[in-house]
Formats: C-alpha cells, structure tokens, sequence
DNA sequence: ACCGTAACGGACGCCTGCGTCCGGTTGAGT
DNA sequence: ACTCAACCGGACGCAGGCGTCCGTTACGGT
C-alpha cells in the first residue's frame, strides 16, 4: 500500500501474469465469473500461490480481465453517439453491445454484478450508461424512439440477454442477434401500440433518461 | 423398484414427505435449484438422512415440487388456446408464463434444464411447447402475430425473461411485467419491420411453428 | 561469474456440501 | 399393552475449493 515496493516487475512475472490474463479472460468468457481460482491457475501454467500474488482477490483480476471489454463497450457507445441519425445510433449500439456480452459471458455477469470496488467496471458502467441515456433522449426527439422508453429498459434487456445460454458460441451470437432485432421492434415507437406495464427501478443510480 | 415394498407411508413420513416438499418449494423459488439439499432438510426440520430417504435424487424432488407448476402451465396454456381471439390468447400465455417464471426461479431453471429422467417437466414442457405452437399458428392466421416468428422465439424470450434477476419478488414481477410488454410488442406484425436475423435452434426438438 | 532477492509452485489446513450408515424412537396392527 | 418394523436424525468419510506458508529456482545488477 505504500509507495516503496518496486513498480516494475521482473520478466518472468510480467509474463506470468500475461498468461493468467490470458486464461482468465477465456475462462470467464466460456463459464461464466465463478470458475475456481484453481483452474485459471492450472490453465496459466502457474501454481496458485503465483495466481494469488498477482491478484490477491477474484475482483482484481476480473477488473484487469475485462479491461479492453470496457474499452469496446466505450467505443460502441460512442461509435452510436457519433452516427449522424440518433434512432440507428442507438439501434447499433444495442445491436453490438448484445453481441458483446453473447460473446463473452463472463463480461455480462462483471458488467451487472456491481459488486463493490470494482471502480473500473463500475466506472465503465456508469459511462456506457450516462452516454447511452443522452442517445436515447436525442433518439426520442426524432420520434422513432418511443417516448415511454426509460433507461432501465436497456438495463433490463441486457440482463435478459444474459440469460441466454446454449451449448456454443456460434449460437449464442446468432440466438443473441435475433433477440436485438426483438429489442430494437420493442423499442421503435409505432403509433398504435398498448401502454406498457410501470417500469422497475433496476439501477442504483440511473442518470434519467427523460 | 420391485414392487413388493408398501405404497402407503405411515403418516409422520407423510407428514415430513410434506414438509420437505413446501420447504423445497420456497427455496427453489427463492434462490433457484441449486440450493444444498441440506438446507432443505433444515428448513423442513429433518435430518438429511429422511430427505434423501423420500427422494433419494434432487431430480425426484424437484420433479415432486413442481407439479403444481407445471399443472399450472399446463392451465395458463389451455385457457390461451380457449380464448377466442388466438392473438389475445397467445398474449395472455406470454403474460401470464412470464409472471409464473419471476415468481419461481427454480422453476424456470427447472423448465429449461432439460435434464434427464425428469419425465414429468419434460413432459410438460413438451405438451406446453405444443399446445404454444398450435396457438402460435392460428394467431398467425389472423394476422396479428408476425409471419417470421418460430417456436424459437418464445423459448428465447422465455430464457431472457430468466436472466431478469432483481433485489424483491415485487420488483422481479413488475420487470417481468415490463419485459413481457416489449415481448409482445416484438411479436406483434408490424407492416413496416425489418427483417430478423435468422433464428437459432434452441429446442432439441420443436414442434414446429410454421 | 557471482550473489541477493524477487518470484515460483507444491503442500498444508480449513471449510462446505455431498451421500450413507446405524443406534435410538415411534406409529400401527393385534 | 405389546411388539415389530418403518422411520428418524446425528455422525461419518469423501471430494473440491479456498487462501497461505516455505523451501527452491532463476532473473538481473555488479
């Protein structure tokens, strides 16, 4: 915690710890965040004591695994944000961050919990959501997103995206697609639809999105 | 499994016998499947020793427990196949599947499973699934619901409605509610709607649809 | 080439859940 | 009331995951 332990590590540990990331990231993404410390140690190549010297707890090295994942996530949102026309914009956006999470499941399930610490994911979070709730008020504005839309919505579909599970990769992302394209016909204001039931609040603290 | 043993429990058997199958019912639709089978025991005030006794698999007792469930799927599906508008019908099932399913974790897990040798949730499954297909196609008919839907849909949003997890039963009923309002939406025939992206096999093996 | 130390990983003890055995208890038939 | 067997549940051994300790290895600066 102090500032007097060498930041630079030797080579051997830079590379060890590489190679966890490595094995934690396909870990996580094929089984999901609750695969044992052990396995990603055995896949690594490391014992487990190197595995835990690296990252002393499960959140570290979830928040180190996923951190490009976050990246992507702020690229997609951002690449919507910049589209000429809010409504495929914001289309895109749902479009690509549910291929995201079909692809990796472990990024779903870190990208929900919200467990405490973890300030880059939830920081990610936080972002995605703040600039996606901003792109859904200028969507509605052109009137082909439906007024009625709130942010919990997306939040809502995104964890049942999450519950999309089959037996392979190839699947998920066609399954996963297919429920987007759902997503979007739900989402795109049409003149003569019903009211929908009263949303639930879903996020601790979601920027409003209306 | 010979057929000599008595089919007639003496009554405290009886007695615990239903004890433990309203202790699993609880847990299994508060927290899902996976609970230890201990804590059943506990919850039902017995020994572990009496619970594997009665059901010597969690299979036998998750398939005990969920009978009424499955009657009741078996109920919804019958009352939406007797409405006389097949789309109204078909709305009401999804409705009224997707608060039974935010109700009972377990029993989502425990419809979609699949595991072998539970007959009688398979067997339910299979018959709801039919029943569904039949109803789906006669809603086709009139127009209202979209050609290009497949039995497959209806598994995918069921398994969508199954990653909705929340804080409060009221809250999980309220998202599900939401969410089977977008899912209607999305079913419905809407003269102007882009095409989906084609649909994944979910179903080992579906009736089909169309 | 040498040496100090960061880094390694096998091995340990703990805990939790699993399924089963056995001595004591109690319902039910006479 | 008595008896017997059906029934009960505490206790046991096993398996797997957890986090940590310590003797050994090998990097990197001189």
């Amino acid at each position: 915690m102090t500032d007097h332990l060498p930041h630079t590590l030797r080579s051997d540990a830079l590379d060890n710890r590489e190679r966890i990331l490595d094995a934690a990231r396909a870990l996580f993404a094929a089984d999901g965040l609750d695969v044992p410390m052990r396995e990603i140690a055995r896949r690594a190549g490391v014992g487990p004591a190197t595995l835990y010297r690296r990252f002393p707890t499960k959140q570290e090295l979830v928040t180190a695994a996923f951190a490009d994942q976050i990246r992507a996530c702020r690229a997609i949102v951002d690449e919507g944000s910049a589209h000429p026309d809010p409504w495929r914009g914001f289309c895109l956006v749902i479009e690509r961050v549910c291929e995201l999470h079909a692809r990796d499941r472990g990024f779903t399930e870190a990208f929900m919990a919200t467990f405490p610490g973890a300030t880059d994911v939830s920081a990610g979070r936080e972002y995605t959501l703040k600039a996606v709730a901003e792109l859904a008020r200028r969507a509605k504005e052109t009137g082909r997103l439906r007024p009625d839309f709130v942010l919990d919505d997306l939040v809502l579909m995104l964890m049942a995206n999450k519950g999309i599970h089959t037996t392979s990769v190839t699947t998920q992302v066609m399954a996963s697609r297919r429920f987007a394209g759902f997503v979007i016909q739900a989402f795109e204001n049409c003149p003569r639809h019903a009211p929908l039931p009263s949303a639930a609040r879903l996020t601790s603290a979601a920027p409003t999105a209306d």
